[in-house]
DNA sequence: GCCGTTTTCGGCCCGACTGTTTTCAGTCG
């Protein structure tokens, strides 16, 4: 059984989560949590560092010790550290963090003063009012956690997709803004930096007044509960649940504010630090130099971005993963956008299962801006989908010829979106599929392959001439279905070589690949289709979200096939 | 526990809001 990453990133916030409540020191706590994000931001497979001998170490976070501890993690499958403390503080425990107000202190105090271990118990000490006696806590407290136990009901509380985000944080921004009082209004936070999920909504305000903006925040009518309220800062849960944050700074803040706001907190830690070997002091009001209160900076965030020697990152990589090295080397990637785009490389008809014909989609497309559009339905194993024969394929590359002599300036790419089977063979025969200009390849069926299995099935499928683009590579739906387990990285060598593309699949439930495999293709010279997997005209709308990923990924035009010509692509994908 | 163009020891990002306190700890982002 293969050691993913995140089971590994998983046992480290575990341990920090238990040695927190235990009252270890803080800063050895911080060391396994920023162990765990620094391993789950890992584009290479972890497990295949170790079998390989690298030297674990050079990774950011990663010291003497924790490399041991993810050596005997991937030959043995546990960490008997982590054992070792389950014995001395319930797991369960970790669940308690989950509710908002609860910290490793209080959880701690909980524990040993009424020896809560769970939910349940917690359930049961609120109900008989026990919380309320212990020292720090209060009858307040107390109803806080009744009411947060009762709104996570045991549930783990889930991120929000950014789509949906959008739909209930744009109405709330237009609202705020009707006041006369507000300057500038913007949404920070993962949201800003187009993150596929955002914890919560972070608006940033400047304004003449602070009061009349936070009184009509909290009357907003969405609003289920005022979580707090002051001058500069006030937050609210929505009734879908979404917690929204309000800031207000002043306009000579605007920069650092928002910087520090958009995050990631990573990020933002990264720059601190630079800021102290500068001897300056960043906090979200400015930039001040050591004891001084008169700020140098923060007005703009590029002026704060410049007085620690660095040029202005975009938010969508903001991540710590290397974007400040390569902003202080000059280095950092010209990130794609939506306009460097041609075209879209994936849609259906009603051959299967989209809902408008070839030339509803195609004169869609062109009223978008796009110069080219690939028809790919499915092929015949996809039978939910009514999947298409040899036959039926031939029946429509004849139609798209005819349709495509109907259109100016614009290209109808005759494709297929071919399943690839579970013996590694595609589900058409060569003959037809050397008909096309364009094979997408991909998976809907036996998503469940060990990962041997699964890895075989691809490199096998890889072989073949024909396999042009993969889809949609890991299958995986947001909050719905886990990736399919392969060895992404022998997976993506073998791509490499055979000069085959990766898809950025832009529907917002699938968004796939995300932004670290984006990346990680990118570094390995692989080449991107941003495509929208389109099943209807208004689908097609969907590319920017690729674009997202795209730019969270690292990727610049060239990386990108669909900013080459029609022409150029049809070439590309004859091998 | 990690890290190092002043360090192998002594630091480790920074501030707002709440509730329980009478000056602050805990939590959060």
């Amino acid at each position: 059984m293969p050691v993913h990453n995140s089971d590994i990133a998983d046992i480290f916030s575990e341990v920090a989560d238990l040695l927190d409540i235990e009252g270890a020191n803080e800063f050895r706590v911080r060391s396994y949590r920023e162990a765990a994000q620094s391993i789950e931001n890992l584009s290479s497979n972890i497990a295949d560092l170790v079998d390989e001998d690298k030297d674990l170490t050079e990774l950011h976070g990663i010291g003497e010790s924790i490399a041991d501890k993810i050596r005997e993690i991937v030959e043995t499958g546990k960490l008997e550290q982590l054992e070792e403390i389950k014995k001395r503080v319930p797991e369960d425990l970790i669940q308690l963090l989950n509710l908002s107000g609860l910290g490793p202190e209080r959880v701690k105090d909980l524990y040993q003063k009424l020896s809560i271990k769970s939910l349940d118990d917690l359930k049961k000490a609120a109900k008989n009012e026990k919380i309320r006696e212990l020292e720090g806590f209060g009858e307040k407290t107390e109803n806080k956690i009744k009411k947060e136990l009762e709104r996570l009901g045991g549930e783990e509380e889930k991120r929000t997709k950014l789509i949906r985000a959008e739909e209930y944080a744009e109405p709330l921004v237009s609202y705020l803004d009707e006041l006369e009082e507000i300057k500038k209004i913007i949404i920070a936070g993962s949201y800003r930096r187009r993150k596929e999920t955002v914890g919560d909504i972070d608006i940033l305000v400047t304004c003449s007044d602070s009061e009349p903006v936070m009184d009509r925040f909290v009357k907003y009518d969405d609003v289920e509960e005022v979580i707090s309220k002051g001058d500069t800062k006030s937050s609210i849960r929505l009734k879908i649940g979404l917690q929204v944050d309000l800031r207000v700074v002043k306009e000579k803040s605007y920069g650092s504010a928002l910087l520090y706001f958009t995050g990631s907190k990573s990020h933002n830690i990264k720059l601190r630090e630079r800021a102290i070997d500068r001897d300056l002091k960043i906090n979200e009001y400015g930039v001040f130099p050591e004891g001084k209160e008169k700020p140098v900076a923060g007005k703009t965030e590029e002026e704060v971005y410049d007085i620690v020697d660095l040029e202005w990152i975009p938010p969508e990589i903001r991540e710590n993963r290397g974007e400040i090295e390569a902003s202080e080397n000059g280095k950092l990637p010209k990130l794609i956008s939506l306009d460097d785009l041609k075209g879209d490389l994936h849609c259906h008809t009603t051959y299967t299962d989209g809902v408008d014909s070839i030339e509803e989609m195609a004169r869609a497309a062109k009223d978008l801006g796009h110069k080219y559009l690939a028809i790919t339905d499915h092929s015949k194993r996809v039978t939910v989908a009514e999947g298409l024969d040899a036959k039926e394929l031939a029946k429509q590359i004849e139609e798209i010829d005819k349709i495509n002599e109907k259109l100016n300036d614009f290209t109808i790419l005759k494709g297929v979106e071919v399943d690839i089977l579970e013996d590694g063979s595609l589900d058409l025969p060569d003959d037809i599929l050397k008909e096309l200009d364009i094979r997408v390849c991909s998976i809907h069926y036996k998503l469940d392959l060990s990962s041997e299995k699964q890895t075989r099935r691809i490199l096998k499928a890889m072989e073949n001439q024909y396999f042009n683009i993969w889809a949609h590579p890991t299958d995986r739906e947001i909050h719905k279905r886990d990736p399919i387990d392969i060895n992404m990285d022998k997976i993506m060598s073998e791509a490499a070589g055979r000069n085959i593309c990766m898809e950025i699949n832009s529907s917002p439930r699938r968004l796939d690949l995300n932004d670290i495999h984006s990346k990680m293709a990118k570094e390995r010279g692989i080449k991107i289709a941003i495509s929208t997997d389109s099943h209807t005209k208004d689908n097609l709308k969907n590319l920017k979200y690729g674009v997202n990923q795209a730019r969270r990924g690292w990727l610049e035009a060239d990386d990108v096939i669909n900013t080459k010509s029609a022409g150029e692509i049809i070439k590309m994908m004859k091998k």
